[in-house]
DNA sequence: TCAACGATTCAAGGATTATTGAAATATGGA
DNA sequence: TCCATATTTCAATAATCCTTGAATCGTTGA
């Protein structure tokens, strides 16, 4: 993830409907969701999280793929791990103190990272 | 961080000058810079910078604080850590496989949190 | 082939954000 | 007090982003 791809995440991110989407998209895994499923469940009209989608696609969040005749959309996990891989080195550059506490918070859902470390 | 600021620090970050700021800000440190040595360093306007910086901190990622003439900004590593906090547990919300390596990262300029761990 | 479904694209409009330069504010020193 | 410095504010313009509804495209089943 460089810095036009993070800043393109950044801006994909600052959109309440598309951080709804994102966080419905994470929680629902690889199976995905459909568009309109998520237009529903976003309250927001079809034509409009059509928008919102291609927007987070642009940046690399997410992926589809044509279903008969529905899209699934699903989250893109290494590029969320890469924005905030970007956002901790960047911070970190130097500063043990911002990241410290994020890296607590990261630790404590990811066993395996506990383990390379002792 | 709740989500109402962490779209707007995502707001702020989404501009190639602000991430620029912010970069300079982490590394100066507590000490900070003021507002004209940014302008300079950056390559932007008296004026642009002063819009650029009203918005960064009205996300809450910088602060402000006179100095003499001077006004010297520095950046908010509260802010900034909540902000990856928010990144990371939003996106591991039962997902390990996005903040794993996330967290390897954040663990390896925080050795503190090593100590934890062990 | 035709109709229905799921979704995207397009154009228009409104809203927000960015840039610029001129004017204003605050501070410190002569 | 007056001037220079450091910075912000303001107004105007340009650029970008968001929303809406109508039209279009691809897929499936009758």
């Amino acid at each position: 993830m460089d810095q036009r791809q993070a800043l393109a995440a950044f801006g994909a991110l600052s959109q309440e409907t598309r951080l709804h989407i994102i966080r419905m998209l994470v929680v629902s895994g690889p199976d995905g969701m459909a568009a309109g499923s998520i237009a529903e469940k976003a309250e927001v009209s079809p034509s409009n999280v059509s928008f919102h989608l291609k927007e987070l696609e642009r940046a690399g969040l997410i992926t589809q793929q044509r279903e008969s005749r529905s899209i699934i959309y699903t989250a893109n996990y290494d590029a969320l791990g890469g924005l905030i891989r970007f956002l901790t080195e960047d911070c970190c550059g130097g500063n043990a103190e911002i990241c410290a506490p994020a890296a607590a918070v990261a630790a404590c859902c990811a066993p395996a990272t506990k383990e390379e470390l002792q």
